[in-house]
DNA sequence: AAGCTCTGCTTTTTT
DNA sequence: AGCAGAGCTT
């Protein structure tokens, strides 16, 4: 591996923790495995290095490169994310850590249960907050370690009643999680770090398993998060890569501002920085740096462009999203029979939902592409409703799962499913509940049959979820009207199902690694566009980029309008877009928004003083090539193209 | 106790 | 425009 001086003046830093301060395109990458190399190198051994990244996909790239460097010896190194390392270390020491055979549960799950918790709260014509509000919030301080009284009582409008009442729910989901031996994302984190801190004999022992913490993504670490590092840390040093510029998971409790501060936060610390970008030529830099300079906040970040010149970005305006994104997909197909692979090309949107309009024209036009972020495999109903008659079998005290699984049948409503769950509850073994339920059972015996058909199959996780398919089709094609389009996921599930061994094992792996459904239906390597919300795009690069829908109420988004801090992340989450492309860099808008109706509010929402309403606004003549995009085959309409307008 | 219908609310980003 | 929840009907 080549390095430049200050990337080998990092790796091969020793006696310090070290913060490595490194813009987009600088290397960080490279830099973590080349640290980790160097460490191998030196005679530490692999398995006393931890690699924490931001996702398990960053993981597994990085375990890859490593392997290219070192050999087998890199799959010695635990790599994963923090809730990897975390769940992973609670199971290894389960009397330490008061594991008790806990089913990890979902976003989705979490919310479900809430919303069971928040029942009782109710009361009618008064309002009380969503069961996905009450899990944000509870969510959001316990990541940054915050009392909820605090949190709510400092950063939220609730009058002092509501804040009890809100307490009090959020008590009521917590006693409903432990009675179910549910363990959500945030307890997993918070659990380790409780006894971590708490247990001085537990804390000795995992700080004796490691000598070195390399840390990725460092600006999006929360303050949970950071008490993890700060307990694991010393003598295990710490090796951290991030960038202020690109932190954009400040609703996950991140602040950007903490990299600032972490020479005072670790003691014995040097700040190191990496300036030079070997990503991207100059001019797409230079557009992200003026990006950067427009911002109130000073980043002090200027990209330097070690390749030199190259096309400037272009900025195509459309007259609609549907002109835009069969745009975009003939400009694929174009350069694709031009020779180009479709893998050299990534197509960044806002938010899934954006995405929508080209995904639909790529399907039509038989674009081969692959989708990063938004709605998972696992989060689909259908597929949740095998999952659930699977988790269903597999744990008696899964009281989600067998509500969903039993409410699903003709004649099965929440009371029923409510008493079974209640009366399941006190039975101390599967076994034990599995004949409770036999002889209490009065209604459809089919039922049963699918839990016995899990069981029976247990060793064998595909053949259950093909049978469970076969045995649930009747009723899903009741419940979805699009049944038949929804139909092909449970291959796909079968698919992913047929590399485990054991049922628990297949469920464990998906709920904290979530597969998209484009994903699972392509081989790994097969030649595809990718597809990407631009939060899963942090840490990757394509040749090309194309950048969708930059426009107002998209950038910011307009769930930020009116909050300075969340404007100025619209802005990062737009600079890691733009910076994630090698040569060329396309930015397309259109100025109409599909329905007429926008009910959000739309661009009457106002933006925050000092803020901007749309991150584009007044961008410099000369810094893009501005086009109006013109489709190669409709050229009919009446003529006549309507100009943007800067709203 | 279930099931159906209508209203109203939502749509950011992820482990 | 699409879905979830409330409330009404069976």
């Amino acid at each position: 591996m080549e390095l430049n001086p200050q990337q080998r003046k990092a790796v091969e830093h020793t006696g310090s923790h070290v913060l490595v301060l490194a813009g987009a395109g600088t290397g960080k990458t490279m830099t973590i495995v080349a640290r980790a190399a160097w460490l191998i190198a030196q005679g530490v051994h692999p398995s006393r290095i931890l690699l924490l990244t931001f996702t398990r996909r960053a993981a597994r790239e990085m375990i890859g490169r490593l392997r290219s460097e070192v050999g087998k010896k890199a799959s010695r190194v635990l790599a994963g994310t923090f809730h990897h390392f975390c769940l992973l270390t609670m199971r290894r020491m389960p009397r330490q850590f008061e594991m008790e055979k806990e089913t990890v549960i979902d976003r989705d799950d979490q919310i479900q249960l809430m919303r069971l918790a928040r029942a009782r709260f109710r009361e009618k014509g008064r309002s009380f907050p969503s069961a996905s509000k009450l899990v944000n919030a509870c969510s959001y301080a316990r990541n940054t370690n915050r009392p909820l009284r605090e949190y709510l009582e400092r950063y939220s409008d609730f009058d002092p009643e509501m804040v009890e009442k809100i307490i009090d729910c959020i008590a009521e989901y917590n006693k409903r999680k432990k009675v179910s031996r549910y363990l959500d994302f945030d307890d997993i984190l918070f659990r380790f770090a409780r006894i971590l801190h708490q247990v001085p004999s537990v804390r000795d022992k995992l700080r004796g398993m490691y000598d070195h913490l390399l840390v990725d993504e460092m600006q999006d670490t929360n303050p949970l998060q950071w008490l993890i590092l700060d307990g694991l840390r010393d003598p295990a040093e710490l090796f951290c890569v991030g960038d202020d510029a690109q932190s954009i998971y400040a609703f996950r409790g991140a602040d950007f501002r903490n990299v600032h501060s972490f020479t005072e936060r670790v003691p014995r610390s040097v700040v190191l920085r990496l300036e030079e970008n070997y990503r991207s030529t100059q001019e797409i830099l230079d557009l992200a740096n003026w990006l950067l300079e427009e911002s109130p906040l000073g980043y002090d970040k200027h990209l330097r462009a070690n390749r030199g010149k190259g096309i400037l970005p272009r900025l195509i305006d459309f007259d609609d999203r549907f002109e835009e994104a069969t745009w975009v997909t003939e400009d694929l197909v174009e350069r694709h029979e031009g020779g180009a692979t479709w893998s050299d090309h990534m197509v960044i949107t806002r938010s899934a939902r954006a995405a929508r309009h080209l995904e639909a024209v790529l399907v039509e036009m038989e674009v081969p592409y692959r989708f990063i972020g938004g709605t998972q495999l696992f989060q689909s109903a259908h597929v949740k409703d095998l999952l659930c008659l699977i988790r269903s079998a597999v744990s008696h005290r899964d009281e989600l799962a067998w509500v969903r699984y039993l409410t699903l049948w003709r004649g099965i409503g929440d009371v029923t499913a409510a008493r079974v769950v209640e009366g399941l509850r006190e039975r101390q073994s599967g076994e034990e509940a599995a004949a409770w339920l036999r002889d209490n059972w009065s209604k459809d015996p089919r039922v049963l049959k699918g839990l016995d058909l899990v069981v029976e199959h247990s060793e064998a996780p595909a053949e259950v979820v093909e049978r469970s398919g076969e045995f649930l089709a009747p009723l899903l094609e009741k419940k979805y009207p699009n049944w038949n389009a929804r139909k092909s996921d449970l291959e796909l599930l079968a698919r992913l199902a047929r590399r485990h061994r054991s049922l628990t094992s297949f469920l464990q792996t998906y709920a904290l690694d979530p597969v998209s459904r484009t994903d699972a239906r392509r081989l790994e390597g097969e030649d595809a566009v990718t597809l990407i919300t631009a939060h899963s795009a942090k840490g990757t690069e394509s040749p090309v980029c194309y950048l969708i829908k930059v426009e107002p109420n998209m950038y910011p988004h307009v769930r930020s309008l009116g909050n300075f801090d969340e404007e100025e992340e619209e802005r990062r989450v737009l600079y890691v877009g733009m910076t994630r492309a090698r040569d060329e860099l396309i930015l397309t808008r259109s100025c109409t928004w599909g329905s007429k109706t926008v009910f959000w509010g739309g661009a009457t929402a106002a933006h925050s003083a000092g803020g901007v309403a749309y991150l584009l606004h007044g961008i410099p003549d000369g810094i893009v090539k501005r086009e109006v995009g013109v489709l190669q085959e409709t050229d009919s309409g009446d003529g006549t193209i309507t100009p943007w307008r800067d709203v």
